[in-house]
DNA sequence: TTGAAAGCGCTAACAT
DNA sequence: ATGTTAGCGCTTTCAA
């Protein structure tokens, strides 16, 4: 049975290269005994149809198996019921990925379906993902970047609706949505200081990403405001290199500072994959997470996050919820709505786990046995 | 000038919900001083054009900044450019995610597009998406599990063609591309073996994962084959609970049999989630890795695999290759081209890293010191 | 090598 | 409350 069905395709294929002809409308309409436009009433539920008529006609529909033709009624309407989907996910990272889960679940409801394109982060690619969106008439886009970062000044955005989420453009033309990694990384910096410490070490995500530099100064600025001094020495970086090529150091880093009797009482990550890294330094010390060191991570990175023991107490970025802003704005928009704010930056929520307490008091020796 | 862009919006979509008429092949046959039949030649590469009168068109279609209308297209053949993409992603798990890559990255040369739905694993909304591919005509799908798994024997695929990928009907009737779960068990085992461990545990994935079985069947079978007996008490669950909803133990149950001097020297663990717990459980015990434990994952995914210190040792699963087969397969298809195989298993491959050494010799204590 | 005519399935605009 | 007509942009068929 099952076997016919392919056999099907292969025959179909083979003979004609396309499928059986659709029902349409018209033979929807020959069976109910009403006109065509008739027929295309009940299907976009237009009212003004006696309740009988409505009957017969969804019956029809029913029997034959009848799907209104997307195609034909893009081309009539100029108004498509797919929007496009940019993302320039490269490598094997697989953050940011709630961004896209967000967005889909925000669209369930609707009558929209998303065509996804992939760049790659390749400028070509991206180029001809417009395209294939003009081709499709595509009605709006949502441009998703996989970090968060400004789009280069020179990028051009065709006239179609978009909403940037991730990035930003330089000028805040193009409505967008990232998340507060600011506010973010002062609350993850208070969090400590409220548990009681001050002798904080801050190991920096890739200082080439706008997240590093805004969850740097919120660093900065939340130990100056507790009147805590910095000590440069335990600022290090836990990525370097290019950007989708770079290098873990994080470990060999965090250990350095751990291995001296003068060491933090609290690490900050620049995010959840040089948290676990952190970690690896401490237990390979011999350290305990938090009894030795607490450790606070960024971006609530699950696999990392609760996988880990103790679990990770980490600031969250709120993917999915950017995802489904993003959505509700490109809709706005596309329904002629003026948007209120074309930028909006999404708090970040800390996640209380176990690998934060409170310092040791000062001359208690570290304990390390089982 | 962006923010006219912008304003553009709002007035186009305010006044009429529709974008400008498109520049169409009667535009540009009529700047080209041609007839619209020979600009479709041109447009499809059909030949039979002198080349005076292509580059005539080429360059009314140049100045024009003309694209082909991909609906008026599909209605006329019945030939779509778009495939289908089913996922049943749910929670945070971002596994598989590398299959999409693969498809994505594959179909980057060709002139098809993706058409994504996300089913969240809810058979309605699965249905639904079959029905919107029809709705948009779609020549042939991807169905994307995120589990390597059987699908429900009753699931009924319409008569488009399709290839499952990651998972495959019983019958296996329709095309299907799964990792080789049980050769990868093998492997992994092997290698243990061969670096002369013999007191090897297991920790096994959540046992109603269909790669749970396999991999669990390939270790017994390994150990077997080696003459190794298996020590039952060293055969414990790493997840446990309803399938989405899952609860990490690896990290007491590999606590508990580490926790005892007379001990496993290897630990086979279901995925590289649980290979993570289990590093936190060696090191929380003071056991290094690999010196005193050597553990071998599974997946190679690597923000795990490559994050963690030392390195893990896993079996990476070929999602990518996977996923750049599938659309072989696919395409093979929708062209008519006959399948010669209409299962394929795909071999896991070892990814060497450190997590594995030889067992120290008998007698020798574990050195814990830094 | 090129062109003319027809029609895919749908809905806007206008009847009735 | 329902029907008629026309045409969106393209390619197929046939003719020149």
């Amino acid at each position: 049975m099952v076997l016919e069905m392919l056999f099907d395709w292969e025959q179909r294929v083979a003979h004609m290269g396309m499928r059986d002809r659709m029902v349409s409308i018209k033979d929807v309409a020959a069976l109910a005994g009403v006109s065509d436009r008739t027929v295309s009433r009940v299907v976009n539920g237009e009212g003004l149809i006696r309740p009988k008529t409505k009957k017969k006609v969804q019956k029809a529909i029913e029997t034959l198996g009848y799907v209104p033709n997307q195609a034909a009624r893009l081309m009539r309407t100029s108004r498509s019921n797919v929007l496009g989907l940019i993302t320039d996910v490269v490598s094997t990272t697989p953050f940011s990925t709630d961004i896209v889960r967000g967005i889909q679940d925000a669209l369930d409801g609707t009558s929209y379906t998303l065509l996804t394109v992939n760049t790659s982060a390749d400028p070509a690619k991206e180029q001809r993902a417009w395209q294939v969106f003009r081709e499709h008439g595509i009605g709006g886009v949502f441009y998703v970047t996989m970090f968060h970062r400004h789009v280069p000044r020179d990028t051009e955005f065709p006239s179609t609706p978009t909403v940037l989420v991730n990035c930003s453009d330089p000028e805040q033309a193009i409505p967008s949505i990232v998340p507060d990694d600011y506010q973010g990384g002062l609350d993850a910096v208070r969090h400590l200081v409220e548990r009681g410490h001050r002798k904080i070490a801050y190991v920096v995500l890739n200082e080439l990403l706008l997240a590093a530099d805004l969850r740097g100064r919120a660093f900065f600025d939340a130990l100056a405001t507790a009147g805590i001094e910095v000590r440069k020495e335990w600022v290090v970086p836990g990525r370097v290199g290019a950007i989708f090529a770079d290098k873990l150091v994080a470990f060999e880093n965090a250990r350095r500072i751990l291995n001296n009797p003068d060491r933090p009482t609290a690490i900050v990550c620049g995010n959840d994959e040089i948290a676990l890294q952190v970690y690896c330094a401490a237990t390979d010390l011999g350290l305990r997470v938090p009894d030795d060191v607490s450790i606070i991570g960024f971006d609530d990175f699950q696999v990392i996050t609760t996988g880990i023991q103790p679990p990770l107490t980490t600031m969250a970025l709120p993917y999915r919820d950017m995802g489904a802003l993003a959505v509700r704005m490109l809709l706005d928009i596309i329904a002629g709505h003026p948007q209120k704010k074309k930028h909006v930056e999404y708090r970040c929520e800390l996640v209380l786990r176990n690998s934060v307490s409170s310092p040791r008091l000062p001359g208690a020796r570290s304990a390390n046995s089982t």
